[in-house]
DNA sequence: CTGTTACTTAATCATATGCTTAACTATCAG
DNA sequence: CTGATAGTTAAGCATATGATTAAGTAACAG
């Protein structure tokens, strides 16, 4: 029986969440350790509000949770998330990687006009 | 008024390139060679404009190029802002797993209030 | 009970995004 | 030249994003 505990990541909102380096920077922090709302907020040069919004970026993209403790919130990262994000480039990665055999053979039997290709990888 | 240069490859326009189905699947089109505009646009449901901008979006965050060919645009991956992206994201995955290793001890001993050792980063 | 701390919500605003249709340009075939 | 092909630009529009300030709520400290 395959169920799933966390369901699978939708990669949409995890690339949105990783394409702000606030937000990025927050998960850097996070990968420290558990840390509270205000923790994070501290080096953000930003109000609390809008490190709330992030805060809601972040979990939308299952990044990161959080629960309230008291009168502070404290916010974990989830691994799972990053890590299919992560895989997705690293698929393509590999895939390109066996494209550029594909693509010098096909080099080798075609006129190239002019353009440096393949030797900067 | 600071005037900052080119910092590192900048992640926010890659990883937003990467936040949208249409271009991680154009992304994944290329990673299987060189495209012209035509054949990208073929499989998704929008039109030739809104692939335009999509490509400019990829363009912009660097993870590919085009040129003119005769009235064809031909569309050619550029591994390095993936592998910027995939890098990031590895960097923290291994911060986050060294990371699990602290918390285990951390929980073992509970007792610390707080400091985080600025000799392991 | 009172006040401070730590969020939390609401309202607002400027800009960005993602899409459309219509019109335009530049090859290339005949 | 004429027309088809491949792309490009422009304009418009609905929604999303990222920030603000102001006001509200829920612990805890005294």
């Amino acid at each position: 029986m395959l169920n799933y505990q966390t369901p699978p990541p939708r990669l949409d909102p995890v690339f949105h969440a990783l394409s702000d380096g606030a937000r990025r920077s927050m998960l850097a922090r996070l990968c420290e350790g558990p840390a509270t709302v205000g923790e994070l907020a501290l080096p953000l040069p930003m109000s609390l509000p809008a490190v709330l919004q992030h805060l809601k970026v972040l979990e939308a993209g299952g990044l990161v949770s959080s629960r309230k403790e008291g009168r502070t919130r404290v916010c974990t990262l989830e691994p799972a998330a990053l890590a299919a994000a992560g895989d997705w480039i690293g698929q393509r990665r590999a895939f390109w990687e066996g494209a550029l055999h594909r693509l010098r053979a096909h080099l080798d039997e075609d006129a190239r006009p002019a353009g440096p290709s393949a030797e900067e990888i």
